[in-house]
DNA sequence: TTAGCTGTGTGTCATTTCCACACTTTCAAA
DNA sequence: TTTGAAAGTGTGGAAATGACACACAGCTAA
């Protein structure tokens, strides 16, 4: 493994690298994985930031962003989208962010243009403890995130703004939810992602309507009041669906 | 003017490039800028692609876009927008492409990211006959494209993609007609970008529903037919519904 | 001067979608 | 057995959508 690493970093791209804004939804808020390089000396304030890393030579862009997914959390097959391409020369002039750098990169001056991508894992199939990164990454609410390292507060306003846009048009909400969920959960996840109330019965009418959810015979058990269905995402009609040119989901 | 570029050439970018899909509208079928750099040795076949560049290490993304831009088809003032990053580490692989590349840039062999960017020009506003780039530039009808050098047949598919769903949530399409215009026109200009017929009726009640137009004291002249009303694009109007939250155009 | 051609401009109705809104049910815990 | 907490359920009014056909104005050419 170190070696392959020796390797390849022989390939490191020095000029581009790719960040990863990676959501997670805990049944109550959407959250954002960020990793912590420890106090900054500058400014004595935490460095928190998106994960990334500069690419190799031999890989796509997305091969990268599902390698340094994978490198920090473990998990394979996660749902992944590119933003786009951010390239301001300053973007990485904070002093605080140089010293940053000075510790991690061989050539911490360089220029750097990064692709970001966001990406939807189910929360609690990682579980930062367990991790090799467990001192240094960590879930934050969104609505708690004011300040990040880098331009990476920039990269995760443009990732809620796809996100938002995009979750009205597929259903890959489902990614931060596990297999079996209730309405309720759904309906929190569309709330907390759209950022505003939605009506009950029209959430709950609307996505039936759709034909995408397979009723389970199972209800929660457990719970301290009426116990809810259970569904399933049905992949195959939303297959069907969507190759007849369906694309509303329209909350 | 020169000079200035050998400066900035010290500062070139080798492994970050922009490429800049142009789209205009002769009202009549939608058109994109390609340039020419002439016959493949290696295939016989013109070598087509979308405008582009290295990027110099002192600008952004956006302003080597608006530069790349500028430096083709003397516009400034563009509409302009990012559409992503392609990075395939084959992608300049085909012979024809490396062989242009060879004649083009100091490091033929290095492995370059591009950023694409899609913009929306007024046709007559650029005349390639009077550019500098006279006999390698030209307007070429979308459908009539099939193959472009590197990824750009790939390029410009998401460009098209990306304008297309636009075009439904913003009122960008007017920078694509002169500042006067029939609806018409402008209906015509949808309905080749969506790539499917509308209604009359049902655009043009649509479409001034909005508020976005403003109705001229004029008419068409010298037309064999009757003469249509002309409109201008409201910005001020647009600016105020958008900021309620407007994010629709239904089409 | 007239006939014919071409694109402009206009209204209605039926259907669908959207939105607002309140009460009963089920289970666990006290 | 009472209480609390979330689940589940239907209707009516308003707005948006989509389908559809014909008269008008100006030019051209005979």
């Amino acid at each position: 493994m170190k070696s392959k690493n020796k390797n390849k970093a022989l390939e490191l791209n020095p000029n581009v690298s790719v960040d990863c804004v990676i959501f997670g939804f805990d049944f109550d808020q959407l959250h954002c994985l960020l990793i912590d390089s420890g106090l900054s000396k500058s400014t004595g304030r935490p460095r928190l930031a998106v994960p990334g890393d500069l690419i190799y030579d031999i890989e796509t862009l997305d091969e990268a962003a599902y390698r340094v997914l994978n490198e920090l959390t473990g998990i394979d097959n996660i749902y992944l989208e590119q933003i786009g391409a951010f390239g301001d020369p300053k973007r990485m002039g904070k002093e605080s962010d140089k010293e940053w750098l000075r510790s991690l990169r061989a050539e911490p001056d360089a220029r750097v243009i990064t692709v970001a991508y966001f990406s939807l894992v189910k929360m609690h199939d990682f579980n930062p403890e367990a991790s090799s990164f467990a001192e240094s990454a960590g879930w934050a609410p969104i609505n708690e995130i004011h300040e990040l390292a880098f331009d990476h507060y920039e990269i995760l306003q443009c990732a809620l703004s796809q996100l938002k846009r995009k979750i009205k048009i597929q259903p890959i909400g489902f990614n931060l939810l596990p297999q079996k969920f209730t309405l309720s959960q759904l309906h929190k996840l569309y709330e907390s992602i759209l950022n505003k109330p939605l009506d009950k019965r029209n959430f709950r009418r609307k996505i039936l309507n759709l034909q995408i959810l397979t009723p389970l015979n199972e209800k929660q058990v457990g719970v301290p009041h009426k116990p809810s269905q259970l569904f399933e995402f049905n992949e195959e009609n939303y297959q069907n669906l969507s190759s007849e040119g369906f694309d509303n989901f329209g909350f």
